[in-house]
DNA sequence: CTGAATGCAAATTGTTTGCATGTTC
DNA sequence: GAACATGCAAACAATTTGCATTCAG
């Protein structure tokens, strides 16, 4: 299960798909490189983007499809759609196959020829649903909020 | 029907969405600026910008929740899903809804709290499908390209 | 040994911001 | 005339690229 496509097993690709299978987050090339930087002290952020971008190409990882301007990989290759929190921009999986079936009908009506489609969906997570009743039922055992709302531009 | 919230109608910002509303593409923030440009040849990309998002969030236009690294917009704000050309990265609208109601169930499924959704259609367009077919059967007449590919970061 | 991969820095792209000036209400 | 908007340039953030060096096969 190594190499398809030429790709050269160097230790820092290896790296890169072993901690990007490991967590069930799907993070952005930057939080790789932080993941990473933690083995790989000398690693650098272009060699993470380029990586990501070859594991994904030969299919060893899979680049998301999902809104706002950061790109985010995912360590499983099986199609799943997401759900992201609203608060603060995590992104899960989501369980079920959720896709409709109607969807092939466009094809007709639009000329487009079909050829996939993707479901995100948005909320708020368990975290930030608790920190918000925290704040409302008053700050008193304030427990040092976990999320950085990373702005998404 | 002009400002429900404190907007000053400045000219830029009214023939912004005049633009805006006048196609029915999807244009990212340098296209809008392109377009009003010819009527405004002395506005800042900067204003487009601003502009852009102050009429969101005045409910004025809508923007869009789309795969990719460019913010787009669009001169309605009825919901209602897109499909994306893979080749020419065009975006059209999509007349039905195609959402499902199964989207409820997740959720329990995983404590979020959903929001909304989001559906968004991949293939090809007509205009490129068109393209493909000429260059196949030879490229004898070939019409010169009218699509450039924006490449997506 | 040789092409592919890395690290580093500089370049691009998309978007935002600070500030002095200009314009609506 | 005061608050808000604009234009311009500089700042940022995410990603890509050029190039000399290193490394896997």
């Amino acid at each position: 299960m190594t190499s398809s496509k030429g790709l050269k097993l160097t230790r820092q690709r290896q790296i890169i798909l072993e901690e990007l299978r490991k967590v069930r987050t799907h993070p952005t090339a930057i939080e790789v490189y932080t993941m990473v930087r933690r083995r790989l002290p000398r690693i650098s952020l272009a060699t993470v983007y380029r990586n990501l971008e070859e594991l994904a190409a030969a299919g060893l990882i899979q680049k998301l499809t999902l809104a706002g301007s950061r790109k985010r990989f995912d360590g499983t290759v099986e199609e799943h759609c997401h759900i992201r929190c609203l608060k603060c921009d995590r992104v899960d999986d989501v369980a079920q196959v959720l896709v409709p079936p109607i969807v092939e009908d466009v094809e007709t009506l639009h000329g487009y020829q079909l050829l996939g489609h993707h479901l995100e969906l948005f909320g708020i997570c368990p975290r930030c649903q608790e920190k918000a009743r925290e704040r409302r039922e008053g700050p008193s055992h304030s427990q040092a909020g976990r999320e950085a709302k990373q702005k998404e531009r």
